[in-house]
DNA sequence: GAAAATTACTAAAACGATTTCGTAACTCCA
DNA sequence: TGGAGTTACGAAATCGTTTTAGTAATTTTC
């Protein structure tokens, strides 16, 4: 590897103004400047990131908590969408993303430890178990972070509108003239809870009565328990004529569930998804459903990140909603 | 941050001793050894990775190629499966991950000297442009690479079995008494030249006739492109019995089409995608496809790269082929 | 034309670890 | 008891870069 020595051995000058003139200080004339450039290309030299992190204390390395055991992963492809756009924001900001998990080496540490040993200038949060003791130490550490989908105090958080989606969706099955609307939804974390509670607060806002029997919990991503879930609903002596799932994906559970009875969607029963990213608008018939907009979610979460790393007395934590918007499929029928 | 001069100026040993003992030389005298690693673990000691690859040249970090502008990123199902394989089984072996990109701070470079800048202990590197010659100068460097689903002579490659799955499931829609198969293929690359060649032995090996007409190109992950081929194959004078598509994402566009037309899946025309990843069991008839390994594959990627970073003498390029199975879903009926 | 200011550079320390080589102290035997 | 061998440790160099503080040489200023 040609480092700064060699081009400072045969440019004869130092390394500090080689340094100088790689970093474009102002304080080298002109002709040694290019002098300097000119043989850095020709060596074809890279500077070296552990080097210069070492004198710096700034990776240009931001780090990624994005799983945790007990979600799925980076399969799941609302969240392989934000993790491209927070790759692609990070990498057009110069900087580079490593995942972070809860080793180093093959030792168990903490995801804490982690950032630290590769010197993460910060950290990007999302999909997680947030009441993990190890994502708390995290964020209550001095490592600069960003949140998505989840909010602490103490840094900025990026978050989709759940309540207001839940509510849209809620809306526009009323506004089609349902009356008996269910709403099955995924596991209990704050995410659901703004969705049940703009769901509530449409049903609500429109004089409608929310049987108990209608909200039912299932797991995200997972389309077995939304069939078992919808089968129930089905069931019911006075079912639905219209249920809001938790994703897109994991309808289509759901929508075995309710082909299977022989019925119809929208025909007989009316229903919507939740996510919008790729599957809603691909699949026949389109499905209804909440289009989040994961590329501004990405984006925003690392100029957060970025603003903070680089401006830390400066940048304060912020609360950041990101909207979406209703994407009309075909599977919302008027009810009549 | 507390370091090694730390834990060495509180325990009255010299910082090569800690050193030592943090690392399990056998130098150290037990009581020595305790002493240290005690007080590491009280004061919270986290080692500098920058610092220890400065020293050892060994990042324990390996870069992850996955994308160019052409292709459809992490987002793609196939894709996003393997990462989270690749990135599990590097974690296992005490590896980070870290996406490669082509520019380092805000300027352009190369993959290569991005490898380099971040020391990449190696690189895997998928679903790119292999022609590429970014791509191709980082194969040809020396930094030690694994390619998946593509091969280079110098470097070990792990290789889904394109032409036997193709060649499978062409079998299996004869042996379903179809005549008339068609191929709907992706882009002209090494995999699909495989998948084609599959397709084509198998008719052959049955005796059958393969119309030019029959073969058609589309885009994968590309429903529009593929509803437009399938359009074109249904308005042949004498349209297929069956089609194969190319990926079972893109094959939507196919099912939107061939449903459009009031024809029946699989009455009418039955289908089969590829890749079996996940959208296939879901789908309402469940889509026969080809099930590739994407565990398997992103593992053994891993496993390889990493035995020939760290035994770079002995281990040499290996083409390691993993077989994928075929996933018999109900989308293929018995032609009469 | 001397003092002051500017310009263009360098020496050297530092970041946090690893590793080689040396050595003092101790143990072992014949 | 004295030489060989072993044990447990440390000094110091080093990895590649950045940065501070200093300094010669030149230019400016009055």
């Amino acid at each position: 590897m040609v480092t700064i020595k060699d081009i400072s051995r045969i440019c004869g000058v130092s390394p500090a103004t080689v340094s100088k003139a790689l970093n474009g200080y102002d304080d080298i004339s002109p002709e040694t400047a290019e002098l300097v450039l000119q043989t850095a290309k020709e060596l074809n030299y890279t500077p070296n990131a552990a080097a210069r992190l070492l004198k710096t204390n700034r990776s240009h390395n931001i780090g990624v908590l994005f799983i945790d055991d007990s979600m799925s992963g980076l399969t799941h492809e609302y969240f392989s969408h934000i993790l491209n756009s927070v790759k692609e924001e990070a990498e057009a900001n110069g900087y580079d993303i490593t995942f972070i998990s809860n080793n180093i080496g093959k030792e168990k540490t903490s995801f804490l430890q982690h950032c630290r040993y590769r010197n993460c200038d910060g950290v990007v949060i999302a999909n997680v178990d947030f009441q993990n003791t190890e994502v708390l130490e995290l964020v209550k550490s001095n490592v600069p972070v960003v949140t998505i989908d989840y909010s602490f105090d103490n840094a900025s958080s990026v978050n989709s509108d759940n309540e207001e989606g839940s509510y849209k969706l809620t809306s526009n099955m009323i506004a089609h003239g349902h009356r008996k609307i269910a709403f099955i939804h995924g596991e209990h974390t704050l995410v659901t809870q703004k969705r049940i509670s703009g769901y509530k607060t449409a049903m609500e806002d429109h004089g409608l009565e929310v049987p108990p029997e209608y909200i039912s919990e299932a797991i995200y991503h997972d389309v077995d328990s939304v069939r078992k879930a919808t089968a129930a609903m089905l069931d019911l002596p006075d079912p639905p004529t219209a249920i809001l799932f938790p994703d897109d994906y994991a309808f289509m559970g759901g929508q075995a569930e309710i082909l299977e009875r022989g019925l119809n969607i929208p025909g007989d029963v009316s229903v919507s998804g939740y996510d919008g990213v790729n599957l809603a608008k691909i699949l026949d018939p389109k499905l209804t459903t909440w289009e989040q907009d994961t590329d501004a979610l990405g984006r925003i979460a690392v100029d957060k990140l970025i603003d903070r790393i680089e401006n830390p007395r400066t940048a304060i934590p912020e609360y950041i909603v990101v909207k979406g918007k209703l994407f009309e499929g075909e599977t919302v029928k008027q009810f009549s």
